[in-house]
DNA sequence: TTCTGTGAACAGATTCACAGCA
DNA sequence: TGCTGTGAATCTGTTCACAGAA
């Protein structure tokens, strides 16, 4: 099953194009079209169907695409078949919000330690789990065979979080603390930034402004 | 100052220029080279020159570029020199975190409302104001001249959400539903999607295991 | 010598156009 | 006729290379 690699842009879409056939699944569809999917996702028909040539599943002219196994093999390049560990450091607004967020198990992340170093919080419960202090991440990394960390502390911590991270042997880090943060080359961190994303949608209103 | 228009791969790093460019202010630096900006936000230098080329600010060869200045049209550029107003709906873990958001303020962003449709949440308190229902969104917006819309309501919710919001004359969304939502051309929408980028992560977590 | 500014080369992603099978 | 699959054309963004001012 050796395959060419999949750009990054086709990769980008392909939880949103995976959760519309799950959708599709749930009301009992056995196939689905390109512009049907193209259509829930916002896109052109023409981008769902390129993206789709990179997969080895192939559509049937007149037809559409077998929607199981489009899920399956789209389960199977994000990952998602195996369960990923998640560790979570910083028990502010966000990170109880993270830690409560119902959206990870459904996809197969399972979240098994919180940690901060705030000794005013740590013993206390967070989305099921006890909070413990940050120090004890190597052992719990090594327990658990943790893939993946998220950072949820303010910008002036983050940097030493993540060193903290790598060292415990995470290799994948989601980043939202408003900062960069350098890793090794073999790490690879995603930022989502909500002053970022505000900042722009500023952007696009001050424009629209002098267009219309 | 008619100017031509920014490329948006532009536009999405000036945030993070921006804040470098405080970082440095409140250090007492008055000038800045490309490759220290650059080194802060994890770019090449040459995009940082680039991207500043779009600006009306020039550098100084053998110097650098005036910090100040930088800011004030980094800021101006954004539309941060004026107060922008924000509604958000959904007071699930979610819509609770981002009322308590530190990040709103410092960036002239004013959260005014907070809305839901269920009784058992409006009249509490939320990030300093009391949850209204989401039917007076019509009178908040018009009364504050409301700018942008947050929605952290379910996927199931967004789109009706975000049609009410559209009707009383919002013109940006920030959406948090796993949902593409449909809206008028002249409505912008950004979204945020801590699935996506979860499972984004995990398609390279998988691909490293491969190469590694 | 340092650091900016920019045309040119390159790489990646999107859209178009159309051939071809069910 | 409907919908896939894909080369070609286009567009956008990044990196390179180097000229030029302080």
């Amino acid at each position: 099953m050796t395959q060419r690699p999949i750009p990054p842009a086709t990769v980008a879409r392909l939880p949103s194009y995976r959760r519309v056939l799950m959708d599709a699944a749930d009301a009992g569809q056995r196939t689905i079209a390109s512009g049907v999917i193209a259509e829930a996702v916002g896109v052109h028909p023409d981008q769902v169907r390129k993206d789709l040539s990179h997969l080895a599943t192939r559509g049937t002219r007149g037809v559409g695409y077998d929607v199981r196994a489009l899920i399956a093999e789209t389960s199977s390049i994000l990952g998602l078949d195996e369960e990923r560990t998640v560790v979570l450091v910083g028990v502010g607004n966000l990170g109880r919000a993270l830690a409560a967020y119902e959206g990870f198990a459904p996809q197969g992340f399972r979240l098994v330690a919180v940690l901060d170093v705030d000794e005013a919080v740590i013993g206390s419960e967070v989305g099921g789990l006890r909070v413990a202090h940050l120090d004890t991440l190597p052992q719990v990394a090594r327990r658990e065979q943790v893939d993946m960390g998220v950072v949820a502390v303010p910008g002036s911590a983050a940097q030493s979080v993540v060193d903290t991270m790598v060292a415990a042997g995470l290799r994948t880090v989601l980043n939202f603390a408003p900062v960069h943060v350098r890793v090794p080359d073999d790490v690879a961190v995603r930022r989502v930034d909500l002053s970022t994303e505000l900042q722009m949608l500023s952007f696009l209103r001050s424009r629209m402004r002098r267009d219309g």
